[in-house]
DNA sequence: CGAGGCCTTGACCGCGGTCAATGCCCGTGG
DNA sequence: CCACGGGCATTGACCGCGGTCAAGGCCTCG
């Protein structure tokens, strides 16, 4: 199961067989079911997480709606990013889409790991670049674009995750109903 | 007018005299006129900003409307923020909204910086990560509430923006037309 | 004084939200 | 094995927020 995250460091920074070692010590395997909760909003972050296998969702609840934040499928990182500085309550929740495999790992991970493989820190930073950016591009998108074209914009940047992940929560990502977004997508189907 | 930078970064981090004065080699110096470019999108990003005095904005262009990315008014940073890892093609453009005086750096900044003063390197990443949640808090408002509520909030937030800020600049930003911008504030001075 | 940019206001309309009903799939228990 | 219930997706009817188009006022600057 962790080959897996021992594959995906691999692909981005050198490590040797010994320095792995030590990194898997830093870390903890855990299964997680369908539904089950890794953090509730409002609690202090203390986690994050690495999916193996499976997909996670982070998400706010507000008046009683759930707001997509990310969805986590394999190879992704998940956890409340202001873990990593000041531990802080959090914003968002997080839980399992499907029933999971991650590795759960603590505020002092990325210190941790930069001892072992110096590296490491540029890997993260350059993390953390995309997914600003991601961001920035989701914000652009739902400042300037229609809820149909948003959606075929998420199909193409995000192809495997729609036989994937339950359509209300795609519609919440997208910020429409998940009405709005049965009638896009029945309406594409048409011209397809 | 550099004594600006001084106060702000001694009001979080120590800094000797002496240190300050190899920080300000790292600086150039500069003023700009309002509707100056500082950054074209599509160009690459070389250079960051510290805004001295006046307020400067990033934003994206397309299909040939503006979509406002950042306001930055005295003690902001702006930049393209993948300059620091790998300089590559930017999505945004900046410019003056305002005459203003700002300090320019390089790609090496942060490095630099860090090698002088160490702790730099935590105000950063703090930085990084207070920027890093707003832009989450701005897709949550953009996805859950409406655009009254996203003005209301924009408000509370920056107060001393609104009466600063072109108002359809920040129609751009929270996603609206300024028609409904003004609307909206019409329909607020009513009660008031 | 005139031109142009910015903000406002009005009339109209369409996208997407809301409410409600229906169908489908699937897990659970009789 | 079938019956039932609940969650999810879909569809329809209706409506309101906010976009669009157009006109008019105000201010600044040449």
């Amino acid at each position: 199961m962790v080959e897996g995250f021992r594959k995906y460091l691999e692909f981005r920074i050198e490590v040797s067989e010994s320095e792995f070692k030590e990194i898997v010590k830093l870390l903890e395997l855990k299964k997680v079911l369908k539904g089950e909760k890794l953090l509730h909003s409002g609690e202090t972050c203390v986690h994050g997480y690495f999916v193996l296998k499976g997909c996670l969702r982070s998400y706010c609840i507000s008046n009683g709606k759930e707001y997509m934040m990310q969805f986590a499928p394999e190879d992704w990182w998940i956890g409340d990013k202001n873990m990593l500085t000041k531990p802080d309550i959090s914003m968002v929740s997080i839980d399992a889409i499907e029933d999971s495999w991650v590795l759960q790992f603590d505020c002092d991970f990325y210190d941790n790991m930069e001892k072992i493989v110096p590296p490491f820190r540029y890997m993260m930073q350059e993390l953390q670049q995309n997914n600003y950016r991601s961001l920035q591009k989701r914000i652009m998108t739902l400042i300037s674009v229609s809820a149909e074209e948003r959606y075929l914009l998420f199909v193409k940047t995000y192809p495997s995750l729609i036989n994937r992940i339950p359509l209300q929560m795609i519609a919440s990502y997208l910020g429409i109903t998940p009405q709005s977004l049965s009638r896009v997508r029945s309406k594409k189907n048409l011209t397809s």
